[in-house]
DNA sequence: GTAAGCCTTCCAGCGTGCTGTAAGGTCAAG
DNA sequence: CTTGACCTTACAGCACGCTGGAAGGCTTAC
């Protein structure tokens, strides 16, 4: 298989697969005599993994982590739950702060409404958001 | 006020304020004959209200617009408001996509649990992580 | 033979908000 | 007169996940 046929099967560029594989993420595959890439089948495994990684929000640097035990032979299962909770943890932190910034937001919202143009001071930029 | 002072009453880098005045944020100050910067004390008010501004999640692209009124001597409320409400809507957005993640995250972990590494298939790369 | 459509490598750039470094000018104190 | 602390500009680079383009080689069809 051609990387333009990996690529239409798995739905990614070609950029994107060659760009994995610099990196480290797709492991190098074989070349035909004129220099082409000619993939084995169970390489569209390992994509698809990688956009199911991607898609729970694991980053391609840990994609990298979980593969390279694949490519030792080793199950990677425990690095992997280790993984996903520390993203889960991360992602928690992640809406806390976002939740707080909404909160003000919707103070600052409420608040410009019983705000008049007219008595906005220069100096200040802007009144609606209130110097911390 | 040269700039190092100004960095350090507003806690910012002399980096940052320059920065600032290369994407049109602070407006360029007056120069010494010797070209040294020189603030006048209102800037300190502009240096504050972009950091209050960023704190709500605004970026400085946006952050330049509401200046750039003040600089045309207008008010920015209503176009603050604006903003205000589009960034609000968009960290609704942002947060429901995260605790989407979270929770399939939270589910793989639970999952994860109940499999034994023995069961891991290879060509799976990793049987935590469903394929889509 | 030549055109179309693949493939290759390498280098650059996107956006965001800066920081680091180099190479030089200025200013006050000793 | 020199030292050190400040200032100036300009260019590069960080993270992240790619994308685009240039310049060239391979393969197949006509």
């Amino acid at each position: 298989m051609r990387i333009g046929e990996l690529a239409e099967r798995t739905g990614l560029s070609t950029k994107a697969l060659r760009y994995y594989e610099s990196i480290g993420v797709l492991p190098e595959p074989a070349r035909t005599r004129s220099g082409y890439r000619e993939y084995s089948t169970e390489v569209e495994d390992v994509v698809r993994f990688v956009r199911s990684a991607q898609a729970v929000g694991l980053t391609l640097g840990e994609i990298r982590e979980i593969v390279a035990y694949r490519y030792r032979g080793e199950v990677p299962c425990a690095h992997v739950v280790d993984l996903i909770r520390r993203r889960a943890t991360a992602i928690d932190e992640q809406i806390a702060a976002l939740e707080q910034t909404r909160t003000e937001l919707r103070r600052l919202e409420r608040r410009a409404r019983s705000l008049r143009p007219e008595d906005c001071a220069p100096t200040l930029v802007c009144h609606v958001i209130p110097r911390r």
